[in-house]
DNA sequence: CAGTGGCCCTGTCTGC
DNA sequence: TGCAGACAGGGCCACT
């Protein structure tokens, strides 16, 4: 699924093909696709069509376009969820079978696709905070910053994080904590720093906060280091396949293989209705949640 | 108000 | 073979 790493290369596509064009006609095939819009697809539509599509940001596993000429003032926003994709398509490429949007431009170049099979993803076009360059929509401003945005402030993270009453995989998953770090980046994380996913946030001392921030933002630089490579320039494209996952995961799927720092073999535990992956011997269960 | 847990969605895989 | 259930999981929202 798209982590962090695909999303930005979604997002340096999008400013490579799409920066500049004027769309000229917008489809939505499956109304889940805008249901963030509350007038529904129609208006969606409407309030897309003439515009000029600006410079794609991101924050964690948000997407937007700051919009031009008729949108003045609003922002495409998107989100791919677990299985969504942005294509840009040549026109005589047969639509895909999970297709949702279609945005055509005045040019008659590509356009741009929305793909997603879950439909856990979606677009809208929304209102951006007043005199922001960057056009952040409204409605993402609860979102804290991610670690590789160099706004991200550490010591308000550890601060915060050291202020909360709840246990430490939650907090990392905590977008108004910290964002951009999903199940995947926080066990694998948690294994860097060699905490148990249930530690309680408030027994963290300083230094163990710190060097979890830490591990977070070096699995992501990580993990952005190889996503970036495995793509095809010629699409804005997510295609579920990179191969980082597989080799440098050092945690997560990894359920009954040894640990590569003690050879323990990984555990795999149901969690929140997903899963957590840790090392039992390198990170071990708080005396509080190991029932005696 | 902060924290918790359920739900949305569909394709794939496993077990009976 | 066929069907049921588990699983993948980010973010929203109702509830405590």
């Amino acid at each position: 699924m798209p982590e962090l790493p695909e999303v930005e290369v979604v997002r340096r596509g999008l400013a490579n093909w799409v920066a500049g064009r004027t769309v000229a006609d917008v489809q939505v095939l499956h109304p889940r696709a805008v249901r963030r819009q509350p007038a529904g697809a129609a208006d969606f539509a409407a309030r897309l069509t003439g515009t000029t599509l600006g410079a794609a940001q991101r924050r964690g596993k948000y997407l937007w376009v700051p919009l031009g000429g008729a949108g003045a003032g609003f922002s495409l926003i998107g989100h791919l969820g677990m299985s969504g994709q942005l294509l840009v398509q040549d026109p005589s490429v047969p639509d895909e079978t999970h297709l949702r949007v279609r945005l055509r431009f005045a040019d008659g170049g590509r356009e741009l696709r929305f793909v997603d099979q879950r439909t856990f993803g979606g677009l809208a076009v929304e209102e951006a905070e007043e005199d922001d360059p960057e056009g952040t929509p409204l409605s993402i401003a609860h979102i804290a910053r991610d670690p590789l945005d160099p706004r991200f402030d550490d010591g308000a993270f550890v601060a915060a994080l050291r202020a909360k009453r709840t246990t430490v995989k939650r907090a990392l998953l905590d977008q108004t904590l910290i964002s951009g770090v999903g199940n995947i980046y926080a066990d694998e994380a948690l294994w860097r720093s060699k905490l148990h996913y249930e530690r309680p946030t408030a027994t963290l001392t300083r230094p163990q906060a710190a060097l979890l921030l830490a591990s977070a933002r070096g699995v992501m630089t990580a993990a952005l280091a190889v996503g970036g490579t495995s793509f095809d320039s010629l699409y804005v494209n997510v295609n579920g396949e990179s191969g980082y996952f597989s080799r440098d995961l050092d945690a997560y799927g990894r359920e009954h293989e040894p640990c590569r720092r003690c050879g323990t073999a990984i555990r795999r535990a149901p969690w929140m209705n997903r899963s957590s992956y840790f090392c039992p011997r390198c990170q071990r269960v708080p005396r509080a949640a190991d029932g005696g």
